[in-house]
DNA sequence: TCAAAAGTGTTGCGTTTACACCCATGT
DNA sequence: ACATGGGTGTAAACGCAACACTTTTGA
């Protein structure tokens, strides 16, 4: 903390962080829930912030974002996109241009993340998961972000089909529906919803079903042909 | 270039750029049509290249794009908005981030400039309008952010109605449509493209007419009660 | 008066929305 | 048997594309 916390005055860093989103059940409804970590260091001490950290000189900034995000929930997500670049003068005491990505967990990959961490009694202290609608005051300007990150999220899901990646991968089209029910906030017939479901192209019906209610639901699995992950402006797969 | 030219090296710098698109006449079409700066210095010297700079520790994203717009150009752009953050390891031969804006030009204002510019015999030797669908080789990756950042242009067209960002105050609806089709590069039917136009509730009819040629036309003017510009994220007006 | 662009009317088609209805299973 | 969600059918409403048609000017 010599030399180059000086130095920190006159320059500009750079910095990547990530909304994570993934889907929880609480009680019958389903809500959209992402995962944050508590500051440990100032600025904003204490707070709850999104997961990131520094851009290495020798990584891209796709691969910071995914080491990040590894190296706080120990995942890959299904989906990554890069969401936007902040840059307010007065957004962190020190010049801090922060590249924000924004990712969608699959349910059975966290629920394989949590399982893992009871076992080995690691369970990490400084991260929690909060409903994405309803979250205390973040450190920095991560409010704003998540709030942008998810008008992306419900404006990308109105015409694409990214909301199979919060799943696992078999569900049942009422499983899909609750989903978009929950990222849009609004009912839908289900009916109308399982033609355009199907219609897509992007399911294939397989021959097992979900059971244990009523009538059994027929599981679907994604169409892996269809791109999920957005590969950026210049095709690249990371 | 003393000690800092040496510190490139193991720094990562911010570099903000911006695609400007404008339309030009030639002959009875039109077409878009962008500035790019030739290059006055490795790497890539001689090549061309989009308007941009260095990121200054005091200012922010928006303001250093359009800073550095007004000093290649010397003009307001009509629309700017942030498209995105491009931080390949290589692709530079120092760790450069750049932050990509696009941006749109009044048809009007590019004459003015034009004019001004001949007017004081300080026409840019270093400048030069292109077609955008028709480029030479570009410095860096630019051939990759224009592409990309025509295809985030047309895609927008399609949902809002930034178009008039590239047209004078008033102007018909074939003028209107016109920029449409050279954006979305096909003809759309003048019927149709009228009632779109007048239910969209963004346009205001005046009482002015274009004369010239056959039946005069209705010249319209966007309502600028309807937001043009993007805020971005966190709503705030530059 | 004629060509050509401005502007209006009408029809057909495909998609979405609302909702009635049947099916299959656990309790 | 019956309640409940799975799954199918159907008709109205809506938006959009195609195109015939009228209007108004310059030449």
């Amino acid at each position: 903390m010599t030399r180059s916390a000086d130095r920190n005055h006159d320059i500009t860093r750079v910095a990547v962080s990530t909304v994570i989103f993934t889907v929880r059940r609480t009680g019958d409804a389903i809500s959209l829930s992402l995962p944050l970590v508590r500051r440990t260091r100032d600025p904003h001490e204490g707070q709850w912030a999104l997961p990131g950290g520094w851009l290495d000189i020798s990584e891209s900034l796709d691969a910071a974002a995914s080491r990040t995000l590894a190296e706080t929930t120990g995942l890959q997500p299904s989906y990554l996109e890069q969401l936007y670049a902040f840059g307010a003068v007065d957004r962190s005491p020190s010049r801090v241009v922060s590249i924000v990505y924004w990712a969608l967990l699959r349910q059975d990959d966290v629920d394989a993340q949590v399982a893992a961490h009871a076992a080995a009694g690691d369970a990490p202290e400084n991260v929690a998961w909060f409903d994405a609608t309803d979250l205390p005051g973040l450190a920095f300007d991560h409010n704003d972000i998540v709030d942008y990150a998810l008008w992306r999220l419900r404006n990308k899901v109105g015409y694409s089909r990214i909301a199979h990646g919060l799943l696992a991968d078999e569900f049942t089209l009422a499983e899909l529906r609750e989903v978009y029910e929950a990222i849009l906030r609004r009912r839908l017939d289900p009916a109308n919803f399982r033609r355009q479901a199907e219609g897509s192209g992007t399911l294939i019906p397989t021959e097992r079903f979900r059971t244990g209610s009523h009538r059994p639901a027929r599981l679907y699995r994604y169409n892996r042909d269809v791109e999920l992950a957005d590969h950026g402006p210049l095709g690249v797969r990371a």
